[in-house]
DNA sequence: AACCCGGGGAG
DNA sequence: CTCCCAGGGTT
């Protein structure tokens, strides 16, 4: 039996009802594929839901104001995918009469959309022979073929692709890419897979020779850094607080934040005081500084840790700008910031 | 080719 | 703790 025929024998047996299983409308496989990316079904598949709900078409979602878009992704991460997938409506509705690109090569015109996304789509609503790798395909690949090369390495991007590219059944790639990816998800896990149950067992490399747990083989990432994060949450007599949007190219841009001081180390009480001496806000004016948080709370990301603390301070002027209370909640902010909301009585 | 971008869950 | 996730954009 081939390959690719046991793989779908497989998938037609183990396969999970998940609703963008349901269709092939591209609108509803594109929001799924974007929301996937580097990210489980189980934690991604609520807010999918959400946003077939709010946005049912491609024209609700152009329309939209980026900062709802922003909000409806709060907590899901790499929030420029939310930008890009707000940019990519626009752009599908207003130069392509909302009408989605038919194959992979216009596809990947699409902000937000890669090698992998273009052939997911092409493939599944299209049924164009597209391979795709992610890290189900190298983890697969790799322990079957026994390859050893990197998988993020660009060499080993290349050669995963084009074997990808080989073994794909061009009668079905769209069931064919669906089944490798499931297989890697729910049979060929990361982690003590148990291979006494998998129909490749008789012909896999890695398992064949015990070197499950080598592969793939990826290079080390660089260690995390650390950093010191201060937020201010300014409270006035008139019941509002300050609240600025993050500008620039780095982490959670767009996204709203406290005004925030950064620090080489851990401030104290008495450190964070001379800091906020030096604010025009509270230039020569009355305020109360106290930490929320005695110990830090740190917020981890894939290469750095966040030490942060919350600062509460209560002035007894009103600040031009700031924002009620009873409206934080509405903007997008970081689930960092959004915990902390949640747990502050303001 | 190297680096940046979140957050959650499994083991 | 460490590792992984149905990746893509920028430099």
């Amino acid at each position: 039996m081939s390959f690719s025929k046991t793989l779908t024998h497989w998938y037609s047996i183990n396969k999970r009802q998940l609703p963008w299983r349901q269709t092939t409308n591209p609108y509803y496989i594109w929001l799924s594929e974007i929301i996937l990316q580097q990210t489980q079904i189980k934690q991604g598949l609520p807010y999918y839901e959400d946003f077939v709900t709010t946005f049912p078409t491609v024209f609700h979602l152009a329309k939209a104001n980026e900062a709802e878009v922003l909000k409806l992704w709060q907590g899901l991460g790499y929030y420029s995918r939310a930008r890009n997938l707000h940019a990519a409506a626009k752009y599908v509705v207003d130069e392509l009469q909302g009408v989605f690109p038919t194959n992979y090569k216009d596809l990947l015109k699409l902000k937000g959309v890669g090698d992998y996304t273009a052939s997911a789509i092409a493939s599944i609503c299209y049924n164009e022979v597209a391979a795709v790798v992610d890290g189900n395909v190298y983890r697969v690949l790799s322990r079957y073929f026994g390859i050893y090369t990197p998988i993020n390495s660009s060499k080993g991007a290349k050669e995963f692709k084009t074997l990808a590219q080989e073994l794909i059944d061009v009668k079905d790639p769209a069931t064919f890419n669906q089944a490798v990816m499931e297989f890697g998800a729910i049979q060929c896990k990361p982690k003590s897979p148990d291979c006494t149950i998998c129909p490749f067992n008789n012909s896999c490399y890695a398992y064949s020779n015990a070197v499950i747990g080598e592969l793939p083989v990826k290079i080390k990432a660089a260690k995390v850094s650390k950093k010191y994060f201060n937020f201010l949450v300014f409270l006035t007599p008139n019941q509002t607080t300050v609240l600025e949007q993050r500008q620039g190219k780095g982490i959670w841009q767009n996204l709203y934040q406290f005004p925030l001081i950064e620090s080489e180390k851990g401030l104290t009480h008495r450190q964070l005081q001379k800091e906020l001496e030096t604010l025009d806000v509270l230039k020569g004016k009355n305020f109360e500084v106290s930490l929320y948080n005695k110990d830090e709370i740190v917020h981890k990301l894939s290469h750095q840790h966040l030490y942060t603390q919350f600062w509460i301070i209560e002035v007894d002027f009103n600040i031009e700008g700031a924002i009620s209370v009873s409206e934080v909640e509405d903007f997008p902010v970081p689930i960092l910031i959004g915990n902390f909301i949640e747990n502050f009585n303001f």
